[in-house]
DNA sequence: AATGAATGAGACTTCATTCAT
DNA sequence: GATGAATGAAGTCTCATTCAT
């Protein structure tokens, strides 16, 4: 009846759903969530959910194609043009962190049961999606040793795996307690720290 | 040098069944692995197991105070008649880096499981334990700032948050598929990237 | 009449489901029936029961709270406006063997398993509730001794303690083999044993 | 190698050890009571129980037994050479109370337990011998009915049924918090209750 | 006599999912 | 779109009992 009307069919109220249901998994994780905390949420009974998804993994499936999609499309953008390696990376890390806290629920998913998803056939495309993450932040490291911006013994591939899960590192703290830092302020003493180190020159 | 506790009376069977089911929590997490997947690792039917700890949260409890307690002893001996903060700070991330391979199950816990746990009262200690690390690490980097040695515009408090993260990191690739790099090797990027950032000079 | 509790939303299939259960409970106490029993009766799974209630305790709770809140009204009435006291305590023994007979699994429940319900926070009021019945008893037993209709030397906390349990007997009767009396008969030896004691005069 | 050694061999230990059960018995009741808590009181570990008893039912077995053989042994003394119907009933009802009293745990399990013991072979006894007591009251009521003793509208066995229940309750409260009575002030409170009511001349 | 370890049956409970209405 | 009821698999835990040492 409605437009597209195949496996997602975009409806207000099913994009609700999805929105509170990103919502629980960003606090407690995927597994942690049950439905009927969902359904909860919505006001609704658990079992009414299976009018709009047919599982709880197509909820999981939603948001982290939402995010991979998101996070793809912005790197690209992202060193697009952009000769200087030390400026796209800039970029990227800027693009990550806004990217990722547009996207609480799809990190800590993909932190916390990395395994249970990866494991699934349906999920391949994870895999799929972070060895291209991988490669552009590869290729900018690469180059900026080329260029010789960039500490010619840096192990880029070490880099890129502290970088990634370092950037990782302050979605998940948003919502705690203290709440001390804006996102610029973490960004920057992120930059600033990956940069230059902590040590006075 | 360890100390007799009465709850929990030492055997070489239960210290056994500790190490199995720390092997698994890492791999799982925590609330992931159930006692069947322990009992099966160790060859008994799962009841068995209560015949050694009276619920799954009491061998939880086991793991986390030893990394606890491991962490805690040696972050205080790290930092004992060490005059210079960069000196007990490098003391401290290498002694992190070790403690956290040897408590592989306990990191995985505290990442994954963190609410669950802290939620309960039985497990008060985590959080009186974590307010000492972190303690330990500002007076480090406070007088860092004083000695002029660390950048005078460093935020301590968040330099700890990324740090400490940051530290967590590498041990929860271990016994991942590439397996490309030593302990050490990370340590030192590590160190590096700290210290130096990335930039070449 | 019935206020409606948030807890508990009323539905009949639910209230069918307690008074199954209540008739396991009667018979074999509330610890000796399982779950699986209740179910069985009801012609479900065990685990169907919980989308009812969360818990077996629920169910136990909903049926000790009926009870009391029946007993309790009555005696209210009972003393209500009666100024004999002979006359009131023969309301309220009519009215409680009434109530029994209409609450036979809370009476098992009290007789078994007291020591396992009171012993819980949640069942806090089960102490209060038999207190006011106490207190409603002596104050009426006092009144006839001074009075004079009771005999002077009576101790009215033993004659309570003593008839309380001596009125909770009948109703443990019920469905057993013989089946020889009726509730009416067995007051009625009951009030005339209480009032006159076995002994011609 | 010790003297008897049948089902039961006489040894100081295992008399101890069923001593420590019925305390528990006496308490929490038969099922209730786990053997890992009657091995807990004897300071031994659970599996050593059955070094003394095949089973716990064996324990059970021996303390009605021992009730019993005691209750049985007393009636036939309280009636013998008695002519006087009053007189052979308040023997009974003292001696009751006293065998009661020694026997909290067979009383507690009688009246929590019947159904389960009554329903195996091997507790075949506990009627036969719930028979002969019954038996005991009733040629003592019906003698004093025909003496004119009694009323002559005595219902013999409702009487006896309801003075047996009777006769159980103030065994059940010892231990109890009050404690306000002595064990003759109790017995006393119920003769004079039973023979010549509450109500004053 | 007792320990230490284990069994096996069964208890209560959770939860994603299905389906008639 | 939603409800109300149920399923079925699995999870944590309990407990009487057994047995080699």
């Amino acid at each position: 009846m409605t437009t597209t009307k195949k496996a997602a069919p975009p409806s207000e109220r099913r994009a609700h759903l999805v929105r509170l249901a990103a919502d629980l998994f960003a606090e407690q994780g995927f597994r942690a969530t049950t439905v009927r905390q969902i359904a909860d949420a919505a006001g609704i009974l658990s079992g009414s959910l299976y009018h709009h998804f047919d599982s709880k993994e197509s909820i999981g499936d939603e948001i982290l194609r939402g995010f991979l999609d998101d996070v793809l499309g912005g790197y690209r953008e992202a060193v697009t043009g952009v000769d200087d390696p030390r400026a796209a990376i800039e970029r990227m890390v800027r693009f990550s962190t806004a990217a990722l806290s547009r996207h609480r629920a799809a990190l800590t998913m993909l932190q916390n049961d990395w395994a249970y998803f990866s494991a699934q056939k349906r999920f391949a495309y994870l895999r799929t999606a972070m060895r291209e993450i991988e490669q552009t932040w590869l290729d900018q490291l690469e180059r900026g040793k080329q260029t010789g911006q960039f500490r010619a013994d840096l192990d880029a591939r070490l880099a890129y795996r502290l970088l990634r899960d370092i950037l990782w590192i302050p979605t998940s703290w948003k919502q705690a307690r203290g709440r001390s830092w804006t996102t610029d302020e973490i960004v920057d003493g992120l930059l600033r720290l990956l940069f230059d180190g902590i040590v006075a020159r």
